[in-house]
DNA sequence: GCGTGTGAACATCTTCACAGCA
DNA sequence: TGCTGTGAAGATGTTCACACGC
């Protein structure tokens, strides 16, 4: 019975979210101040928000509070998920310290690194562990999503070993692309990759 | 006489590159090589680079280091662009630490911050310069992109400055959407829609 | 009247399937 | 023969335009 929201829905429906916490003071709001907002058209925010429903009212707009909650039961964010961040860095630092995890139904369970150095220390509440302890952690606080902030070189191992202990979701900081099995999902951030979009766009302006 | 390169394969060339990069030791590569360490379709591969021109051999594959020029060519990296990180806390310091940009033809010009005790700071070879020298600085130095990682709160007010000052590229990694003029492009790097999105997929797989 | 919800038109992106050339 | 390059088909995503119901 579970609807099939589009993935350029589901892409867009966190934006939403994060402006309607913004203005959470207002009580209503419409698909053309979305879209003003988003920077979209009025068109595409009625459809996303159809998907989940029809939680709207003709001629007036939808409700703020209904709609966060729509949205938030839609993205599944009723339960709360479980993160393991491997890598204290300077990424995995501000990961661990960032404090729009909690608000998002996310935890932080795990700190984790290899270099002996950084294990022992305490970050956004929790003591950095050996990496050794990943896979019983994993299978002990029920951690959903692996996030992997360690160097290039160590991203394929710190995957397999979070695919080996079940974890299913990976978010990969490392500017390399992991290979995992099928029914593992990664979604890879790479600065590298966002600068050169942006370059490229200059590119084009320059060009012209 | 530039070819208009779709987006969906301007957001994959990266990628590609940096799968090429990786192998910068063999003399060449094929479209299902490519496809399967970049895990997608090899005919999609194959579309994707046939945008740039012509430059794989039929029955052969491709030259990997004239394959990584003309994707370096296309995306504009063969001239170097200037960034500007603006907060210095965890995230700003991991950007400005990271090795990545070099490569890509990225080079930090400046980082700012508006806290009195950050300033004077070093990082990664520089120093953090106070958040009200941005605007010569960027005349100055001639930046062409801003990197935002300051606090949601402080995030529009500084789009605004860099913005005011000629930048038309911008990366956000502060959890907000900035609005900015017609013609400036924006790019946002949300964890928490990245831990939304995977969230999302999580709860199907638990729904079904 | 007004803003949502939605079929239909349009645009873009992906995949297939095979012609073309080394 | 083998792999690229590419029309054509198919899937997905976006936008339009208007019926619908408050």
């Amino acid at each position: 019975m579970k609807k099939p929201v589009p993935r350029a829905t589901v892409q867009r429906l966190p934006l939403y979210l994060q402006l309607l916490d913004e203005r959470a003071d207002q009580p209503r709001t419409s698909s053309e101040e979305l879209a003003v907002l988003a920077g979209v058209n009025a068109a595409k925010v009625r459809k996303d928000l159809s998907f989940l429903g029809s939680y709207g009212t003709r001629g007036v707009g939808y409700d703020v509070e209904q709609l966060r909650f729509e949205i938030r039961r839609a993205l599944g964010l009723t339960r709360g998920w479980r993160l393991a961040i491997i890598g204290v860095g300077n990424l995995g630092s501000a990961l661990a310290n960032y404090g729009g995890f909690r608000a998002g139904g996310f935890g932080v369970a795990g700190l984790f690194d290899a270099d002996p150095d950084k294990v022992g220390r305490d970050l956004g509440g929790l003591t950095v562990e050996p990496i050794e302890h990943l896979e019983q952690a994993v299978k002990e606080r029920g951690i959903d999503i692996g996030v992997v902030a360690v160097p290039a070189r160590a991203a394929q191992e710190v995957a397999d070993r979070l695919v080996g202990c079940g974890v299913r979701s990976i978010l990969n900081f490392a500017p390399t692309v992991i290979q995992v099995p099928e029914g593992v999902e990664v979604r890879r951030v790479d600065l590298s990759t966002e600068l050169q979009v942006l370059g490229y766009h200059l590119h084009l302006l320059a060009g012209v």
